[in-house]
DNA sequence: ATATCACTTAGAGTTAACTTTAAGTCAATA
DNA sequence: TATTGACTTAAAGTTAACTCTAAGTGATAT
């Protein structure tokens, strides 16, 4: 599958799958003898994955270390393991902060339906 | 209340409650003789919400928006009952995709405890 | 054959949200 | 009295994550 394809596939451009590429956070992508980037099926699982991950806000610098971890094989199970667990962490407070607010922007439309404005509360 | 004290009690840096004021977010924040910031309730109680909405990811250009709204006083409810759903979208969106990559994070560390490593897959 | 189109590269530019710097004021302490 | 520490300003600098530009290649449509 070509870039163009792929972008399109997962809603990203071509530069950012470039950019992706060139961070280390997939590929390197195989190309024929024209030079053209043709993606297999495995290629698009991992970007399925980061675009996944990217979504939620994980950093490149993460994603960039867990894969070349996972590249290493199973000696790093364990380091991977352990990353994956702090970057848990970050996320479900990131969540949390993210229910807050929306339960906060919920009561505050509710309040506007209702007509009841306090004046006084943002 | 003065501005290192409040950036304290906020989890901020007095150069982010500048920067906000900057913006207007917040404020502007009356200041004593000496050109010194004092901080009232009310002014706390913006900074509250921002912070909040800030730690959801709602972009700056948004608050400013708003707030300078609400300023305007009650002609100005319909439009910002409007952006307010706006946000409440995109939030809610963001939400869904986090929500997505925290169970598959939890996913992931689970096969990681039981030991079942699929080695093609991320 | 010429134009169009998708692709390629290296490297420069953009954007949001801070963050730092430089230069200065003022009150309190050694 | 000199220094320390918290504050002030305008403006420049930083960072992450793209995004665009310029220059070029190669296949296909007119």
């Amino acid at each position: 599958m070509q870039i163009s394809e792929v972008a399109q596939k997962f809603g990203l451009t071509p530069d950012t799958l470039r950019y992706y590429e060139r961070e280390g956070l997939i590929g390197p992508i195989a190309k024929g003898e024209n030079g053209i980037r043709n993606y297999t099926e495995s290629d698009l699982q991992r970007i399925q994955f980061v675009k996944c991950m990217r979504a939620a806000g994980l950093e490149i610098s993460f994603l960039k270390k867990y894969i070349q971890l996972f590249d290493k094989g199973d000696e790093t199970i364990k380091e991977r393991r352990e990353i994956l667990v702090e970057q848990r962490k970050i996320l479900k407070k990131k969540l949390d902060d993210m229910q807050e607010a929306y339960d906060r922007l919920n009561m505050k439309i509710d309040l506007y339906d209702k007509n009841i404005l306090d004046k006084s509360l943002m």
